[in-house]
RNA sequence: UCCCCCUUAGCUCAGUUGGUUAGAGCGGCUGACUGUUAAUCAGUAGGUCCUUGGUUCGAGCCCAAGAGGGGGAGCCA
């Protein structure tokens, strides 16, 4: 029987288990091929690759030169006590297929270091690094968390649409969704494209946030959360953005801005520790590869902390939690507003922070997240509350070093009157929300939620400074490659 | 959208003041070696110097426009 049939053994479970000795069959992609006689194999299980040992010797000369970088093999042999130093354990071949060849000639990864930018370009094939492997690996580790977490505190998952008619959430610009001919569509009596045509015979976009829809669910199961992809169609061109990326909406009934805070950073903390604790071989990799990087940069710009250092931290330590209001004198009263460091400086209550700004109270001066809340309202969403002070609403952002804003959130104004002035104030057209009116009308209750940007947070567990290598197929301004 | 930087071999990069035949390391290929760990050693091939236009006796190098990439800002998650 070819070995091709015959049920394969992943590395990781050969690893781990107890056995030696035992026939076994493994099947992944070459890594490097030394020596004539040493195959380090990957099969994706796990970062470490198997060492498969051939008898070059007794081996066809043909076969051997289609051993390559990036070739998918098959392999059946004993598994025993390796004799080299670097793994445990190696198989010792006594059959090889070649099932997929790799030209060495053409194959674009080589058995040496590439930088980032020119795996970027190739993609679909960068997932066969240690880095982009690893990376997807915790990825996957994380999005398990997230629903095991809200799962054990009792929340449900709701799929909010991903097409939506609602377009008044105003958390970005968005991409409009047709049937509509782009080149000659019907057009209305004012000239405009008529999208009572259209499939849903209204003008629909992809979702910038679930966070109104999700809102509908939690005044009725409590707590929920949603956790999809929303798509931004803004001109962002930074290695923290993305046109497409993944968001955790939680949404809870009965919480106020202070329990919301309190969850914010439970939330995080669980999935850093998990990811400690469920990615050791991947974390120790990356920790490695982020020191190597900080070594080409100057003493000034290196962290104190190394990545893992960094998570331990963050998973044990409290978040710092100030106003808006502390953090603008903390800012006015700092070295580099006096010494008019700051591009912009701070002088007055009301202005928005940059992020200059808050960098330097969470890399400077608290060294550690900071959760600021109770925003001026001016600089905030329509559907957040009010605070008695008239000025403030219960807003929330949790800042982290090297990302910056992680987290937004806030408590909801569950007040129908007081909803109203804001929709009013800021010109929403009513009709719109409606629906989400209805909410406030009927069994209003005080309820809070925020929203996590998952790649953000991969950023932050990984060390990948740029969002771009935290999502397998990025989506950014004049680039949808794949 | 704005500011700055980059584009030379498959990859990472050197390339002096504008001057003859554009270099290195890695990778590939050929061979040697055969318990290697991005193996090692020897040899070897490989170039639209991003594109277009311009200046010049002469452009990888200077100028202009465009394309692609990166860093930062804004917007945010």
């Amino acid at each position: 029987m070819a070995i091709i049939q015959e049920k394969r053994t992943k590395i990781i479970d050969l690893l781990h288990t107890d056995q030696l000795g035992e026939s076994v069959v493994v099947k992944g992609w070459v890594r490097t091929f030394r020596n004539n006689q040493f195959i380090a194999l990957n099969d994706g299980s796990t970062l470490e690759n198997m060492q498969a040992v051939i008898d070059f010797s007794a081996t066809d000369e043909q076969l051997l030169k289609r051993i390559n970088t990036g070739a998918c093999i098959a392999v059946k042999g004993e598994l025993v006590e390796s004799k080299g130093k670097g793994q445990s354990v190696e198989l010792v071949v006594s059959e090889i297929e070649i099932l997929g060849d790799a030209d060495a000639e053409k194959y674009p990864l080589q058995p040496k270091r590439h930088s980032l930018e020119f795996l970027r370009e190739i993609a679909h094939l960068r997932v066969r690094t240690n880095t982009f492997s690893a990376i997807y690996r915790v990825r996957h580790i994380m999005i398990f968390a997230v629903h095991k977490f809200f799962t054990e505190k009792g929340f449900y998952n709701i799929h909010t649409p991903i097409i939506t008619g609602s377009d008044a959430e105003g958390a970005g610009e968005m991409f409009r969704v047709t049937t509509l001919d782009a080149v000659n569509p019907p057009k209305n009596e004012s000239g405009d494209p008529d999208f009572s045509e259209d499939f849903f015979g209204k003008e629909t976009n992809l979702t910038v946030s679930g966070q109104l829809e999700v809102e509908t669910a939690c005044l009725a199961l409590s707590d929920v959360y949603t956790f999809g992809p929303t798509f931004r169609a803004e001109n962002s061109n930074t290695s923290r953005h993305l046109a497409e990326f993944w968001m955790i909406e939680p949404e809870m009934a009965f919480y106020d801005i202070n329990d919301t805070m309190e969850l914010a950073e439970e939330f995080v903390k669980y999935l850093v520790s998990y990811a400690l604790q469920h990615c050791t071989k991947d974390l120790e990799f990356l920790n490695r590869r982020a020191l190597d990087e900080e070594k080409n940069k100057p003493q000034i710009e290196r962290s104190e902390l190394s990545l893992i250092e960094r998570l331990k931290f963050v998973a044990n330590n409290d978040f710092e939690k100030i106003t808006y209001t502390e953090a603008i004198e903390i800012l006015r009263n700092s070295k580099p507003n006096k010494k008019k460091k700051f591009q912009y400086l701070i002088d007055e209550w009301g202005a928005d922070l940059q992020s200059e700004h808050e960098r330097f109270l969470v890399e400077k001066h608290f060294k550690k997240p900071v959760i600021l809340y109770n925003y001026p309202k001016d600089i905030k969403a329509f559907y957040m509350r009010q605070n008695d002070d008239n000025k403030t609403v219960a807003a929330m952002d949790v800042l982290f070093p090297g990302i910056g804003e992680i987290i937004g959130g806030s408590q909801r104004e569950e007040r129908y009157d007081e909803l109203m002035v804001r929709i009013d104030e800021l010109g929403i057209p009513q009709e719109d929300l409606d629906w989400y009116l209805d909410l406030r009308r009927f069994g209003t209750a005080p309820h809070s939620g925020f929203g996590l940007g998952f790649e953000r947070m991969i950023q932050f567990v990984t060390g990948m400074t740029n969002i771009r290598d935290v999502i397998p197929f990025p989506r950014t301004p004049d680039n949808a490659e794949f």
